[in-house]
DNA sequence: ATCCGTACTTAACACCGTTAGGTTAACACC
DNA sequence: GGTGTTAACCTAACGGTGTTAAGTACGGAT
């Protein structure tokens, strides 16, 4: 009612157009982005966007990072549903990043298509804003028992690298696993049929038929 | 020195664009590729192009679809090199698929940014005319008990998944381990590590501890 | 009253994919 | 020889793109 809610907010402009650039390409994809649209739809000229951002790719970048942010929160809130040091919170952890993948293809999208300028570390990965967490929940899985020793990162880049494989792969083509593939529909469903390659491997073992 | 060898052939300019486009792309990416820039290296106007072309699109694709030719031969040469039926031949399948995409970075951008219109087959994905190949070295690893049994398209996936999941992730920010994370600084040799995770699985075993 | 920075604006540049329409040369047929 | 027909191009142009330059309005501070 007061006069500071009627005029605009420091950045409130600011926050409109990364908010319009999300939606823009969520709907339309990062190809078919333009400054004029997103112009258009938050009521300004496209050079206003300039006043506020460096550039299409600074304005794209923002938008990965609050990408980055929500996809932490969301491998945050999945893991907390698992005990500690168990293996079902590992698994929780890649059902989680496939789940994000899938109902946020747009953000997912974006965020793999840039190229990092600064990487040097696993955790700036895009994406990787889950690596610490998934690397704590190995950690733990190999304290308890659970999960057979060996290094840590290493063993969090192969799960890391599988889930994220089999993500791209159904990106890439929406694949349906058909009848001769396995029954389940579902891309979760495939991870899930990783199980027991991931638990036991593949190589035959004396006597070990599962 | 007959006129049929001065004048063009029929499609040799065809080849001639498609050439140019393929150079392009690996020079200065996808992204910033443009018709006007393929024209002016073959010596032609841009819309010359649109003669033998249905547009850029379909000239990517056809760049896209050489691409696909290269990359089966690539597998299929770097498994004869094994005896059929081993371990060592699946493997040899992952590494080459890793050396594919590392030394054809271009090419295997371009590959999985595009959209398949017509799965429905694993073979059809981009990058899917390896997976025949794949498929059948894990088939006769499962027959000769190299690998435990298990669904073949399931076991193909999964080697398919994790490969392409550390390509991916290497490609996407040039990922170098270093030391707190392996002493081996190819990608290749990430692979190679993976080999225990692959062959024995992550879950704890009774005595196991390789 | 004047200056200054913020928050925009319009106009324009250079480039893009694509289309329309024209030109040339080769070839087939009567 | 004349008459289509077609392939293989061309130039000009349209509407779009990211981005820059230059100008305008306005809200304080001095």
């Amino acid at each position: 009612m007061t006069q500071a809610d009627v005029v605009p907010r420091v950045n409130e402009i600011e926050t409109q157009i990364v908010d319009a650039t999300r939606d823009l390409i969520a709907d339309r994809g990062l190809p078919a982005l333009s400054m004029r649209a997103v112009a258009e739809r938050v009521g300004v000229s496209a050079t206003a966007i300039y006043h506020y951002f460096d550039g299409k790719q600074d304005l794209v970048d923002r938008v990965v990072g609050s990408a980055f942010a929500r996809f932490g929160e969301y491998m945050e809130s999945a893991m907390d549903c698992h005990p500690r040091g168990s293996m079902e919170r590992v698994r929780a952890l890649g059902e989680a990043y496939m789940s994000f993948a899938l109902e946020n293809v747009a953000y997912f999208r974006v965020i793999f298509s840039i190229q990092i300028a600064h990487p040097r570390d696993l955790a700036d990965l895009p994406g990787g804003g889950g690596y610490p967490i998934l690397r704590r929940a190995v950690v733990e899985a190999m304290e308890s028992g659970a999960m057979r020793r060996a290094d840590p990162d290493l063993a969090s880049l192969f799960l890391w690298s599988t889930v994220h494989g089999l993500v791209t792969l159904v990106l890439a083509c929406r694949l349906e696993p058909r009848d001769e593939c396995g029954e389940s529909p579902t891309p979760q469903g495939l991870f899930e049929l990783f199980g027991p390659f991931l638990r036991e491997g593949l190589e035959a073992r004396d006597g070990g038929s599962s």
